[in-house]
DNA sequence: AAAATATTTGAACAATTGTTTTAATCATTT
DNA sequence: AAATGATTAAAACAATTGTTCAAATATTTT
């Protein structure tokens, strides 16, 4: 019983999940979840009280996993900058890789309520107090910081972002999509060090 | 008669613009677009037969404005490309200034709806062919060039769409990100020629 | 000016959608 | 086995939403 009564929450949740990052919030019907999760239509508001408290736990759990992933690496003062880059993309490509619908879907509800994103993660602290920023300031000083987490991010997760592109103009497909990426492992550290060493 | 029509319709036009492109195809309200036009919702169907229709009309605008700036310059082949990947950054960071909204809008839908794209674009052959992808193949052959266009992209576009992101974190504001975009107009093009040189 | 055409308006319709209600079913406890 | 409480199902409700219709107003043409 309470076997089942996780079964189904958890059936749900997964059903909303996919929805939610796959056409947002307002795409995404109820009836759609109840059919996708293979449940009565009732039970929906019966666990989750409305679409939109249903939405906003799993926008936490989304944005979380986002931005989640990396915190331990750019705070951990022990990794030097070059290592610390390395298993920035390892992490980022690997958890997108896996989740592709997460940057696109994480970036428009974060525009549609800023305040819900601020509230559920310190995100200003984490990253302007982060090792990683004060290590880019040390090895540049020129360069405002901001421009390297940008870039940094940028390489790893616009790809996810635009890959819809590139696969509707069939300049990849899903395999060179994937093997590019494994590129990009490797190749984005070297990048960022080139860029570091520019000036 | 023939100035006043072209005014309603252009109002209708820009608010469905403002709207589409703020909020997305399905939160965006027919009833909406009217109130931001000031018009009545009956001369939407009028003047444009359904939302949908009258989406597709300024989704295709939108994507060729998104895709349209930089076609002159990756395929003039007279260009070298060092002043092409200047030009590519100023364009698109000039547009992007104006249109904020444009980068995560267009990749929305072209996610949701890849086929309008292919059909609007010729992008594939753009693409592929242009003056650009060879002339980094020829400095650079080691290296597939698609990794290049997403550097050269993602640089001067994912600013644009994490700018909520560090708007709602207060690592930046309006007049820095202003300021931060200036200043890469002038350091992708630095960067990229550093990234082309890393081996 | 009169007729014809184009535009605008307000009301209404039909379908969709989030939610609630009521009753039935199931598992657990007494 | 009866009772209790949790879970599920089906139906209905109320609000929203895209669209249409018929009449009124404005503009153009004859």
């Amino acid at each position: 019983m309470t076997e089942n009564k996780l079964d189904t929450e958890e059936k749900i949740k997964a059903a909303a999940a996919k929805l939610f990052t796959q056409k947002g919030y307002a795409a995404t019907k109820t009836r759609d979840i109840a059919e996708e999760a293979g449940i009565n239509l009732s039970l929906l508001n019966y666990y989750f009280r409305s679409k939109e408290k249903l939405f906003n736990l799993i926008m936490g759990e989304k944005i979380r996993q986002f931005f989640g992933i990396v915190v331990p690496v750019i705070t951990d003062a022990s990794l030097d900058l070059e290592l610390k880059i390395e298993l920035f993309v390892e992490k980022y490509i690997e958890t997108l890789t896996q989740n592709p619908d997460l940057p696109i879907f994480v970036l428009n509800e974060i525009r549609n309520n800023p305040k819900h994103f601020v509230e559920e993660i310190g995100a200003n602290k984490i990253l302007m107090s982060s090792s990683l920023m004060n290590q880019i300031r040390a090895k540049n000083p020129e360069i405002n910081p901001v421009h390297f987490i940008m870039n940094l991010m940028g390489m790893s997760v616009f790809p996810f972002l635009s890959k819809p592109v590139f696969m509707a103009s069939q300049v990849i497909d899903e395999k060179s999509f994937k093997a590019l990426m494994d590129e990009r492992r490797k190749l984005i550290p070297i990048w960022m060090n080139a860029i570091l060493g520019s000036k």
